[in-house]
DNA sequence: AGCCGCTACGGGAG
DNA sequence: CTCCCGTAGCGGCT
């Protein structure tokens, strides 16, 4: 992107009325012009909405889909043999064996061009100051529990009434004065919190006393308003006919698509003849989608307790990080850095489960590959680091234990979390082969684990083991994915267990940051998700996997012990490279999206493969677990086939 | 140059 | 809609 004063910024490049609005102040229109001129992504990178990014599905995500055996055995229906994976190599190459859904390209000629490449727009850098910022003393204001519900959902005025008192002057945020110049000293807590600027969350018309305007309920289609929509006008209209369907719609079985799609907010094109016998077997009932939807609003964090186990974990943790920098040397350049569910807002049912990496940037190291999965690597110096103490960590050979490491790291936060005031925190017993050091806040009347992982950033390219993985270009776009790779891979303190002598000087490959960015930028239109683009149902259905293993794996502890929420993730990945476009992802077909993620998962688990999703020569399904996977394929055709009973049973 | 306070904004809950 | 948390950039300060 070229530099220059005169370059407009992304946000209006997109054309969205939202983001211009937004742009307002002088203030900040000022920082984003000066931002553009110094060559920086805008902020989130996520302002660009490139009409012909919203293309047609030309590039794959037709398909049709048979369901999946029927629990006691009945053969799964074949009949739609895999084809037409020509002219899409990354699909043939990652995804051909997949037997179940039939992927029919548009032929070259009548695909889409290739996207125009999207912003960078993964800026990410861990922030000490949003650390320090969660420290005790600014929290100390914050009320653990919110004030009692308003009746209402439309809750302007009692809102504005809740709790004056808080952390980051959140409260008087939304002032109704305009943005005034910084300074530094003058403006302190409400002062502060008033001089922000009024636009964000709300409309043109609203009253400052927070009184919303009256207007309709809200659907999954938004109304065609502002700009933004009209933009989407042309992409839209260079669809294939079959009206507001897409391409890929108007090759999807219509079995289990109808309820969907009545479901479904907007209206689309239906294709009216059911595909046969194999329907009856995962043909659901209308309800099925909104009992759905309500299994998966059981699922959603309550935001007392949210806001009750932030506050906890931010404590400890930037508790810690000012300890362990100042303890070792060696450690002195962590960067905390959030992971997992919780940050990537899939999360179900309770924060109760958060992983924070303590990240290590180390330089001029050589990866040497300690087996044959490429996921697992002897790290040592190409030239050791002066002065940093890193020579404790190293063994003979010259290889960086892993092991000594995070035991060193495991001692100081032993020590560390006695001094923890106010916070219950005890370290929990080691798990062999865990990566994790955890540790236990106390959260009357229950308990958080706070998994801490130590990481190293290791500077340079990717391993040649991922080089075919991450497949994204057709989901998220060739940029995306190059940009995705210029970010240095991680590794973990983790044992490979297919060592025969365990030493512990393993570290395994994670891409935890790149799936969090995956997940938080999910849509193929980069507007997908956002508040006036359309909604899809990606999160949602890897919300419902997650809780259908979780729930299984309660019934079933014993036999489902090998399964973990990662490989229900990794599914859903492939799945989302599989459908790659927004169109395949309508929130209103939250029940057919997830049986398809469904299906595909337990054709993997009838496989036995289950390919890392950025290593493909890495299979996450041992082949020696097999009897495992069929037990847990048969269970999940049975809750595919019966309802999924099991969301609705208590352990 | 790096730290840190501050502001802005997205996303999710209610 | 508002509220709140997480995230990220700006810019003053050291």
């Amino acid at each position: 992107m070229a530099a220059g004063p005169a370059l407009p910024a992304a946000g209006a490049q997109g054309g969205s009325a939202r983001r211009e609005r937004k742009a307002a102040p002088p203030a900040r229109s000022e920082r984003r012009a000066r931002r553009e001129r110094r060559g920086r992504a805008p902020p989130r990178g996520r302002a660009t909405c490139h009409p012909a990014r919203l293309r047609q599905p030309g590039g794959a995500g037709a398909l049709v889909f048979s369901p999946c055996g029927r629990e006691g055995g009945a053969a799964r229906e074949r009949e739609n043999a895999p084809r037409g994976l020509e002219g899409n190599r990354s699909f043939a190459c990652c995804y051909r064996s997949f037997p179940v859904p039939e992927l029919r390209l548009l032929k070259p000629g009548s695909a889409s061009p290739p996207p125009p490449p999207r912003s960078p727009g993964f800026v990410s850098q861990g922030r000490r100051a949003a650390w320090k910022r969660n420290s005790p003393e600014a929290e100390a204001g914050t009320p653990l529990l919110a004030g009692p519900r308003s009746p209402s959902r439309r809750c302007g005025k009692g809102a504005a009434a809740m709790d004056p008192a808080g952390g980051r002057g959140a409260r008087a945020r939304r002032g109704t004065r305009p943005a005034v110049p910084r300074s530094r000293g003058a403006e302190k807590g409400a002062e502060k919190g008033a001089a922000r600027s009024p636009e964000r969350g709300r409309v043109a018309g609203q009253s400052s006393n927070g009184a919303a305007t009256p207007r309709a309920p809200r659907t999954d289609a938004p109304p065609a308003r502002g700009s933004r929509s009209a933009r989407r006008a042309p992409a839209a209209r260079e669809l294939p006919a079959g009206g507001a369907a897409s391409g890929a719609e108007a090759f999807l079985a219509p079995r289990s698509r109808a309820p969907a799609a009545r479901a479904s907010a907007t209206p689309r094109s239906v294709a009216a003849v059911p595909d046969g016998a194999d329907a009856a077997p995962a043909r659901r009932p209308p309800a099925d989608a909104l009992r759905l939807r309500e299994v998966l609003s059981r699922l959603s964090l309550a935001r007392e307790e949210v806001s009750g186990a932030s506050t906890l974990v931010n404590r400890v943790v930037s508790h810690l990080i000012q300890a362990i920098r100042g303890k070792d040397s060696c450690f002195s350049s962590i960067e905390p850095q959030n992971a997992g569910s919780y940050y990537e807002r899939v999360k179900i049912s309770k924060p109760n489960e958060f992983d924070i990496m303590l990240v290590m940037p180390v330089e001029r190291i050589q990866l040497d590959e300690s087996d044959d999965t490429g996921a697992f690597y002897y790290v040592s110096f190409k030239r050791i680091p002066k002065g940093k103490g890193w020579l404790k960590f190293l063994e003979e050979d010259g290889k960086l234990s892993a092991f000594e490491m995070r035991e060193a790291l495991r001692e100081i936060i032993k020590q560390e979390v006695k001094t923890i005031k106010d916070v219950e925190v005890t370290v929990a017993r080691k798990k062999p082969g865990c990566p994790a050091i955890t540790l236990q806040i106390k959260n009357p009347p229950s308990e958080i684990s706070l998994d801490i992982i130590l990481t190293l950033e290791a500077k340079g390219s990717w391993p040649i083991s991922t080089r075919n993985g991450l497949k994204i270009e057709q989901w998220l776009g060739t940029k995306v994915r190059k940009n995705m790779r210029f970010k240095s891979p991680y590794l973990v303190a983790k044992q490979n267990k297919s060592e025969k002598v365990l030493r512990g000087n393993t570290w395994r490959l994670s891409f935890s940051h790149i799936e969090k960015e995956i997940i938080k930028n999910h849509g193929n239109s980069k507007t997908c998700c956002e508040s006036d683009g359309p909604k899809c149902c990606r999160k949602g259905c890897l919300k419902l996997l997650k809780y259908l293993l979780e729930q299984l794996k309660m019934k079933y502890p014993k036999e489902l012990e090998k399964f973990c929420s990662y490989h229900v993730k990794t599914a859903f990945l492939h799945s989302c490279v599989m459908w790659p476009n927004d169109s395949d992802w309508h929130l209103g077909d939250l029940d057919h999206c997830f049986q398809r993620c469904l299906e595909f998962f337990v054709d993997c688990l009838q496989k036995s493969q289950l390919t890392h999703f950025f290593i493909p020569q890495y299979n996450l399904l041992s082949l020696e677990d097999k009897s495992k996977h069929h037990f847990l394929s048969r269970k999940i055709c049975h809750e595919l086939n019966n309802g999924f009973p099991v969301f609705h049973e208590n352990y």
